[in-house]
DNA sequence: CTAAAATACGAATGATTCGTCGCATTTTCG
DNA sequence: CGAAAATGCGACGAATCATTCGTATTTTAG
């Protein structure tokens, strides 16, 4: 087991005149161009600090150490998308499996979409994996499923339906890692979204219709 | 895009004597100790050698870099299930859903088995990822997936067939790095296989309704 | 305008790491 | 046995990096 020390990860201090603003976005800036361009192993305070224009001592004014920039870097991105996700998986104008379907080629247009980064941050992800933080983002994602699986499947006994919900997690959670390949034809993408959709909606039927199916039975209906 | 050098990874040196042998083989297990106790961020060539018992220099005498070792673990990994998957996907007594449902079970059983090791293989995956060996291993996974697919999803346009092949592949993916806590009882890593197999199944057999369907509608069929 | 506060700088530091090389020891084989 | 080949050793060179700190510059506020 990989024993960590469990980070902190936060802002060391806040940037208070314009100048200062400037140069925090600047250097996140600069952190994703170096992210996608060179990689996360190339991924070093002095490159950032040089393609950002600034010096590593300014960098180190705002943030308290490396990490801390590839976490800000993800959790821009995790809010990016989070709260899309979370409108459509509660829409109530739309049945469940059709948001489902929304959600996954959402998710699968926004992994492509930043392909290099998505792949960067993943490799890096090691650095702020353990931070508590990231540990919260998780925690309100399967949160939001769950929200949505009881809904979906309301009659399924709570136990099958996270572990449903967690086998969707599961898969989603695999293609930002796998999709990445740079100049991959949206129609390839789509295909891929739906198939992916298909595969979730046809287990919820399959789920729904079996235990309602049990229900009627055990009530005596036909 | 991070572009990588396409390194070589391939042993630099058989060892001839029962002596040199037996150092390799130190090697290996002391690298297996290293990365599943202190992780992908902490194996380091001096840390392994120490742990093995022998000197750097003789590392290196058989191992061209520190990537090779890696390599070489995550090729041992990959043949220990490999060669199970491909007699579950194969095995004619069986149909194809059920050999589905016991190849996901037996692979969440051995990504549970070893998890420090595979979530740290997972961390350290940049160094080898790109190496033509490792592209020559996943394609080979998905030639014997489709070819299973071809059985299982007989009447489905191949587009579509590889597509379901490759959400599953991509969805399978993911259960090495996520699954990965510690201690995780047996019943829950069971649950989730089975509800992933669940929902292969439930794919499989709505592709494969929907498709002959129509294929009946198209011929006239009722 | 001026003193204090905030901000920016970047050379220096200390730690880590990979991989090599010349030499010592062990094994093989005639 | 004895020479040649194979193996093993670990100090060392070179490179990379994260982070700090004393100083210089800019902004703010009185």
């Amino acid at each position: 087991m990989a024993t960590r020390k469990t980070a902190r990860i936060s802002s060391r201090k806040e940037p208070r005149q314009a100048r200062s603003t400037q140069l925090v976005s600047d250097i996140l800036e600069a952190a994703i161009r170096v992210l996608t361009r060179e990689g996360a192993r190339r991924f070093t305070t002095a490159r950032v600090a040089a393609t950002a224009g600034v010096s590593v001592g300014s960098l180190y004014q705002y943030f308290p150490n490396k990490e801390a920039i590839l976490f800000r870097l993800q959790t821009d991105e995790w809010r990016q998308t989070s709260g899309l996700m979370q409108d459509m998986l509660a829409d109530p104008t739309l049945p469940p499996p059709e948001r489902l379907r929304a959600v996954v080629k959402a998710f699968f247009r926004s992994e492509v979409e930043e392909a290099a980064l998505r792949v960067a941050l993943d490799d890096a992800a090691p650095l702020y994996r353990d931070a508590p933080e990231t540990r919260e983002h998780r925690r309100q994602g399967r949160r939001r499923v769950a929200l949505f699986m009881r809904e979906a499947l309301p009659d399924l006994p709570p136990r099958e339906r996270s572990a449903a919900a967690d086998i969707m997690i599961m898969s989603m959670g695999a293609v930002g890692a796998q999709i990445s390949e740079e100049g991959r034809p949206t129609a390839e993408v789509d295909r891929l979204a739906s198939a992916m959709g298909d595969m979730f909606t046809a287990y919820l039927d399959r789920l729904n219709f079996s235990t309602s199916a049990a229900g009627r039975a055990k009530r005596g209906g036909a």
